[in-house]
DNA sequence: TTCGTTAACTTTACACTGTTAATTTACTTA
DNA sequence: TAAGTAAATTAACAGTGTAAAGTTAACGAA
């Protein structure tokens, strides 16, 4: 092994040691209540080390993100199997909630916080690749489902269709992890909120006889 | 006029002048970007006057949005007008929508940030009376639909139809001001998906013949 | 009128934050 | 062995929200 690899591996080392410790903390408290000098202690290092391999904080944030992202990415390679298309979308509503509801700071961070999107050379997210993209995946799907005739006529363009799905999960899941210790609105179970949305949105979009 | 209300008075002005100083950089930029020394310098006073009136930063900013959420219940009271309750939840998400988009940073503070809710003895919101609160409009427009029969059988839950109607709005709206500038993500005109969004939801609820 | 009280505001200070610059340390290579 | 390089460190910067202490002015009662 050449110093360089080895000088390469070293620093892959630190890089994943950080992230683990970030995303120890990350689990438990949002964005914004974990500092980086915090992080950098229960890792070993200092704080400009994080800098120094993910360029900013943000960059960390990101990089925890992006690897338990891998986790919905496994569920939807499991729903690419089912062939109906519609029944399809009907799963991918259902693990897209159950997602963000286990992984609250992670889904905070990817789809509620405003930042500029980060660095595609660090970070390449190939938006055109379904099996990558939760957004794609869903247009791909909507897609097919229009291509088989399934949605009603107005229904023509898939990225319009794609959001609108896309807004109500969002929309459900948001709302829970903001407003959901308001004690003034009496949440009911996302699970049965979920189901309506999706059994009705679909309706809603299809054909009658669907 | 006794000195006591002469004081109650200058208070009040003085606070009206934080709110107005406050709202000026508010309008143009988000919570956390506006910072209370900045507030208070354009205010003429100190930072700590600020907390002396607000209690806090959130204080603050919620006291803005506060007043200026005014604008809303206005709308809200017209479409309280509307005869037919369907109708007037077509009404109330256009309403919804718009007002979101014409103050965005209002709306990320409001209702996309995570913040205990507000001291309810310094602004209190009547839960229950719907000219106030959008929650409550919404929640009353669809009991009165629910009474006369207007929603499908499965819909007997107002606070489940009311949570589901509103994901699918505050989900186009979150999407559209945090990932509305992605350049990856093609977003179609939030009007048209507004529109696609309330004509389906509600087509999902109801009865068929309606 | 004068004195003590009170309220409102300011200055000062604290404990943080993310980030940058300068510096040290260790290792590799010529 | 000497030079060079990469990666860590410490120190410092420019902010932040907020708490405590100090100042000033107006008021009510003696």
């Amino acid at each position: 092994m050449s110093a360089k690899e080895r000088r390469e591996q070293e620093r892959a080392r630190v890089r994943a040691a950080l992230i683990d410790a970030g995303r120890a903390m990350f689990i438990s408290q949002p964005y914004d209540e974990v500092s980086l000098r915090a992080v950098a202690r229960t890792a070993g290092y200092s704080a400009p080390t994080i800098l120094n391999h993910f360029g900013s904080k943000e960059g960390l944030i990101f990089a925890i993100c992006e690897q338990d992202f891998g986790a919905l990415r496994a569920r939807f390679e499991r729903i690419a199997k089912v062939a109906d298309p519609v029944d399809r979308l009907r799963r991918l509503g259902e693990a897209y909630v159950d997602f963000a509801m286990e992984n609250p700071h992670h889904y905070r961070f990817m789809f509620m916080s405003n930042h500029p999107a980060p660095d595609p050379a660090q970070f390449p997210i190939d938006r055109s690749n379904p099996d990558l993209d939760a957004y794609a995946f869903l247009r791909a799907t909507v897609a097919e489902a229009i291509a088989t005739g399934r949605f009603r006529p107005e229904c023509k363009d898939a990225d319009l269709v794609a959001q609108v799905i896309w807004s109500g999960g969002h929309g459900l899941v948001a709302l829970h992890l903001t407003k959901g210790d308001d004690p003034a609105l009496t949440f009911r179970p996302i699970k049965a909120a979920a189901r309506l949305l999706i059994d009705a949105t679909l309706r809603g979009l299809l054909k009658a006889e669907d």
